[in-house]
Formats: C-alpha cells, structure tokens, sequence
DNA sequence: CAAATAAGTGTCATTTGTACATTTATTAAT
DNA sequence: ATTAATAAATGTACAAATGACACTTATTTG
C-alpha cells in the first residue's frame, strides 16, 4: 500500500536524562551540544532515531554514542512536540531517563562531549526545553521513589545505611530521621548485611549492606522496576 | 538556519484512549477506523498531528472530531514507535489517555465512526499495537488510582458511595469491604453528603454525595491528577 | 404487615508511622 | 594510655491507619 498521502513529516529525536549517585548527593550528567544550533551549549544527550531502529534501541544507541555509556537501562518519560520548541525545525523529542551508580560507570565515560556531572541544585541553562525535562524527570523520580523502591539503581553492590539514607534525603531534598529510616530500610527484607565495614566518613565506621537481587528482582522485576509504563 | 539535513522524516500520530464509567462498570471507548489500512476495524481514536498544533491540542481536535467529545482532561501516557507497527509506513504514536462519566459525554457522542463502549474484559482484537496500548493504559489507571483520587473523574456530579466502590471494584477487578471503603472514602472530607438519595438500585436507597471540588483542586490540580507527568 | 433488598454503621486487633536521646566503636591527639 | 571527637547504631511510647468481621435500618412490594 501507499505512503499516507498528504502526512507531513517531522524528525523523531530522543533525549536522555541521566541520574547518577555518588554516595553524597544525586547528580545529572550534561554534554557540550555537538552541532548547530546552540552547538557547545550543555544539553541532555539527544539525537535522531534511525530508520530502522525502535525508540528503545536508538536512546541506547544515542546515550552510547555520546557518553560511551552501555547496558543502562532507560525508562520513557514523555514526548515533547511544541511546534517552536526546536527554532531549526519542528521536531518531536521521546525523552528518557536513568538511575545509575556514578562510580559504576565511571571508566566507560568517554569524552568526546565533556560530559559533567551536576549537582541538582546546580543545573545550569539547557538549550531549548531541556529544562523542562529535566524538571518533570526531577519529579518522576520523586513519586517512583516513593512507591518503589527503584533508587537502588542508583547504588553500587556495596552501599552503607547512611549512603541509602543520604541518597533519599537528596532526591527529596529533606532530612529524614536516622531511626525511622533505618528501621524502615531494613523492614524490607532485601538488604544483606556484609562483614565489613565503610571507614571513609566516621571514625566508627558503617556496615555494608548489598541487596538481596533474588528478592528484589522477584518482587520488582526489571520492566516494573520503574513502575507502571 | 537549514532544516537538519540527512534527517529521515516521519509521520507523528495520536491515538486517544478514552475510559468511561457508567455507574457499574468501566469501559472502553472504541470506534470503527476511517481509512485504509484496516478500515473499518475497531481502533482506538487516532489521527496525525498537523503543522501548528502541541501534542495536547491534536489530541484533542482528533478525539472531538472522531467522537464528537470536548473538553476531555487527557493525559500523555506513552509514545510507540517500533519500525513495523504501522505496515503502510513508519510512524510514531504519541498515546494518550482520559476517563470520563459515560452519561455526562453521552449527548455529545456522535454516530459517524459508530462508536461503542466496551467492558473491559470484553475488549475485541484491535488494529496495530492499540492492544498493548490499552493494556499500558489499564496498568496505569490501576497505579494512578492507587496513589491519587483520580477516579473522581469518572463519575457524574451526583454520586453514591456504592457507585463510587463499584468503580474501584471495577478498576481493580477485585471486591472490596463495604465498611471499610465509605470509611475510607469519607475520611478524606473530599465528599459533602447531600440530602437526596439514589432509588433505582435498592429499596433503601443511596444518599447522594457530591466532590469538594475547592478542596479538590487545591490538593490535586490539574496537572497533577493524575500524577507526575 | 411481612418479606425482600441493599444501605449504613462499630469494634477490636494489627500494622504502620512518627517523634525523640543515648550508647557504642573507632581514630586521632595529647 | 587516656581523652576527645566523630558519626553509627539502637528502642520506646504514642498516634494513626488498616483490615477483618455481622447486625440493624429504611424502604418498597406483594
């Protein structure tokens, strides 16, 4: 059968949002725009989907090309399609985003782009509506931490009670109380304790926990990890 | 500046899923499809974004011309966009989705596609993947249900406490205690009694309740009934 | 006035949430 | 060796929310 006759057609682009933890605050990973308009500006890590490909694989395949980053597992968020939102041409952005442990992923961060890490509360101006992405992701990540427990993507194997608490009070911005949280942390079941012990932040030290993957994976398993969609 | 040259072009469609409540059942919204392919079929209420319109306004003007319904709350719910999903020609579709009180739309409701509402466990086989959009969507009325008093927006002004049980017994395709639920459901002072009741379905009769819609709106806005996004 | 129908309501036990202060293990300095 | 400093670890009591459970009430119809 024929094309659709009289469709007119835009380009599809992805952007991705990446979180990152670094064991004291949440983070979110920029690149130097690499072409016109706006080029060397920091922007998420956009680009177009190819012919072939589906909207998953080319956020992959984009997330990859820019940062070097592989094996992240990325959730859609929403669809951007503002007639003026890209001056060049109207084009629609599939936004996505990601949890990831800074440290984890240290070593394939390639830089090309001179990808930078930045405090949330230190954003800096985003070309077109980036900011705005950024924003609704900030707040995804808020309700899908509270009604599940998805920020333990954001940690590596080994991770103490106060880094899991400090984690919690960075994406909510508020302190949280010792005793509660770790009693609740705790409730759950699916942290381990570990032998030894994270010396770096108190002379006490603080035991490691790693999380029990058989559970959390048979209660949360990947596609819902996330949540719903 | 030039439009991004070696950018392959593609058609952006909507598909709109609507949910309705008729005062014991939630249902689906369907209509028979305009144009080839698969002309004729059951699909869900679709159509391509044209030139100067947002995402959210074609998604309205598609549902007002397809139905006849306006001014419809409708939230984006997810983009497809898999290379083969559409056989005539790749596109992508932005997916949204509403909930509505059948009886308050039903004069509006026009023949043209001879829409139909469907329970929705007896959903008929759909064209493309508006199956697997519908059961996204069916997944994310239950999360949102959970988490907000979304479900006001499917009921008429009037309604009773039984009425508003059997939605949520309906959504969550389970039953639930009477007593405890109008405990529930009152204790929120989102619902102010009103003196007559409803006679049709028992002897007794049902005293009719009404939304606090101050209260309402202050602790659930629009943009945020339902939900993050 | 009896029967039928679905609405409406209360109690108790359990779980969950919240507020709050002291003790403990370890290191570094004297 | 003793002391000071640091942050970790832990418990209790009260309030609020949840879940399980059965009888009474208002009304209509025969």
């Amino acid at each position: 059968m024929k094309k659709y006759p009289e469709v007119k057609r835009y380009p599809v682009a992805i952007d991705c949002i990446i979180f990152g933890f670094d064991g004291s605050e949440v983070k979110l990973l920029l690149i130097h725009r690499g072409f016109d308009p706006q080029k060397g500006k920091w922007s998420l890590m956009g680009g177009f989907v190819e012919d072939t490909e589906s909207l998953d694989n080319s956020a992959a395949r984009i997330l990859k090309n820019l940062t070097g980053l592989e094996n992240v597992y990325m959730e859609q968020l929403l669809t951007f399609g503002n007639p003026n939102r890209d001056p060049v041409e109207r084009t629609f952005s599939v936004v996505y985003f990601a949890l990831i442990d800074i440290h984890k992923y240290e070593a394939q961060l390639t830089d090309n782009y001179r990808p930078q890490w930045f405090a949330l509360k230190e954003i800096p101006k985003l070309i077109f509506d980036h900011s705005t992405m950024v924003d609704l992701a900030k707040e995804k990540l808020r309700v899908k931490a509270t009604h599940s427990p998805i920020l333990f993507e954001l940690l590596p194997e080994k991770f103490t009670i106060p880094q899991l608490r400090c984690l919690y009070e960075s994406v909510f911005d508020k302190a949280l109380d010792k005793r509660n949280f770790s009693r609740k942390a705790l409730s759950g079941e699916l942290l381990v304790k570990l032998k030894d012990k994270e010396k770096a932040s108190s002379k006490k030290g603080a035991f490691y926990f790693r999380l029990d993957k058989k559970k959390y994976n048979t209660h949360f398993n990947p596609a819902n990890v996330f949540g719903v969609s």
